[in-house]
DNA sequence: CTTGCGCTTACCGCTGCGTCAACTTCTACC
DNA sequence: GGTAGAAGTTGACGCAGCGGTAAGCGCAAG
């Protein structure tokens, strides 16, 4: 059974110029091309043209995914791949919606404490976004505590997941607090705090005193990490790397 | 309270070429530029980039987002719309993630039944591909029954839609099983499928019998109608037509 | 005084196609 | 056999949405 290049259009949604796009850059050459020039396409065609618009919908470019494709790597296993980002993708669309509707609330039942809203809005204003900077970017920097990290993650659900985010994110809110308060960090309380944060850590990672020391300087040096706390409050992340350090001195040493 | 360029890309995660390219289109002018020229954003900007990522997430062009923002529509009836789209797409990925999870099993297991494959196996291979194509065509080439159609649709939450959309796919695949077994459209029962087509049309539109065989021709005539019936059956498009007529003929007029 | 940082403008380049234009080929009908 | 129309072909140009780089300005520190 072969198919022209018309009919595999109406299949598969994409017009004919993509089809002939595709096969200019050697990315879905068709099965066979005919005396008169025109080009047919078999089953196998179709498959292979799936997984380039799956892919594509993960936004991979087209090179990518030409490599993806002429490499022999284990199909099955590209495949669980694509599944887990779509779930992943799914679910930060969901945290975007639930972004837009907390949006929504604030701006219909007029603003209420502009206290309470100065000192976590610019991350309520773009949780969601950002699709997945950390996720590639930590990958290529650190090998294998990414490894090791994604070991620990991988059984977890979406909701835990989820669960485990908003823990995040209230520690840091509490940290700010006592930022705001003035409250000088090796403050019991804050350390307190801080020993919360280092538990957490251990979850995926055992630091000795040096190296918690130094993830701290990385919260304030790295503009992924500072962004995220400078984003709840100006001055966090310098702040939390000197309860982090104070913390490391004191009990970890 | 004023922001530097970098610190806005920082805390919202784009780059501060983007913003630059924003500002120079106009989409999202600072508030202030100083005497040296550097650009000063202010809270009412971060919003409006909330707004604009939110747009972009949503794949909107730059220049509807513009216009969009320029308008002074209802702001949180439009927050409204993006949280809809939102969960639309959300579940768009579900159904995706789904086809993949189908694919990989039927890879595993080897090939089963093939006959059975053949009836719908285009249908199975680009579910939930190509996202918006109808809504963004539709909405231009005709503007009114769009816009009686989303009335309809508004009320909708996310599963009714879902189930909605299952519904017509489950009654196309029963048209298709009447037209692989020969069954003659005037039939009964291929008539009592029509009619059950009908009442649902009849729940956005109320068309008459000429408009009715339109329809029918419609999906015929037109390549993304013909798409979505040739991919369940090949020639089901005009079985449905044939179907349609005889029905507007006889129960109609 | 120069070094460096953060910012500016200006312009070229890239991806993934849409959109003609001009031409061929095949089929259908008179 | 002629001819219209549908479906295919190969260029070529265009466009959005930035990325990247160059060249330069202003200001604080050493």
């Amino acid at each position: 059974m072969a198919w022209s290049i018309a009919e595999v259009a109406r299949m598969s949604g994409v017009t004919s110029r993509t089809l002939r796009h595709y096969d200019e850059i050697g990315l879905l050459p068709p099965a066979s091309i005919g005396g008169n020039g025109h080009r047919h396409y078999e089953e196998a065609d179709l498959l292979r043209l799936q997984q380039i618009l799956l892919m594509r919908e993960l936004g991979l470019g087209l090179r990518e995914i030409r490599a993806v494709l002429n490499s022999d790597v284990d199909q099955v296993a590209a495949l669980r791949g694509h599944y887990r980002r779509l779930l992943a993708e799914r679910d930060r669309l969901q945290t975007l919606a639930r972004t837009v509707a907390r949006t929504i609330a604030e701006l219909e039942e007029g603003r209420g404490n502009s206290d309470m809203a100065r000192i976590n809005r610019p991350e309520n204003l773009f949780e969601g976004f950002e699709p997945g900077r950390h996720e590639a970017e930590a990958r290529e920097r650190w090998p294998e505590q990414w490894e090791s990290s994604r070991r620990a993650t991988e059984g977890m659900t979406a909701e835990e997941m989820e669960r485990w985010q908003r823990e995040v994110t209230a520690q840091m809110i509490r940290m700010a607090e006592f930022m705001v308060a003035g409250t000088p960090v090796a403050d019991p309380a804050v350390q307190a705090e801080v020993d919360a944060h280092y538990q957490g850590v251990c979850r995926f990672w055992t630091p000795c005193a040096a190296a918690y020391k130094g993830l701290g300087q990385t919260y304030l040096d790295d503009p992924r990490f500072r962004g995220n706390f400078d984003a709840i409050a100006e001055g966090l992340a310098g702040y939390q790397r000197d309860a982090m350090a104070v913390y490391a001195d004191t009990r970890l040493s």
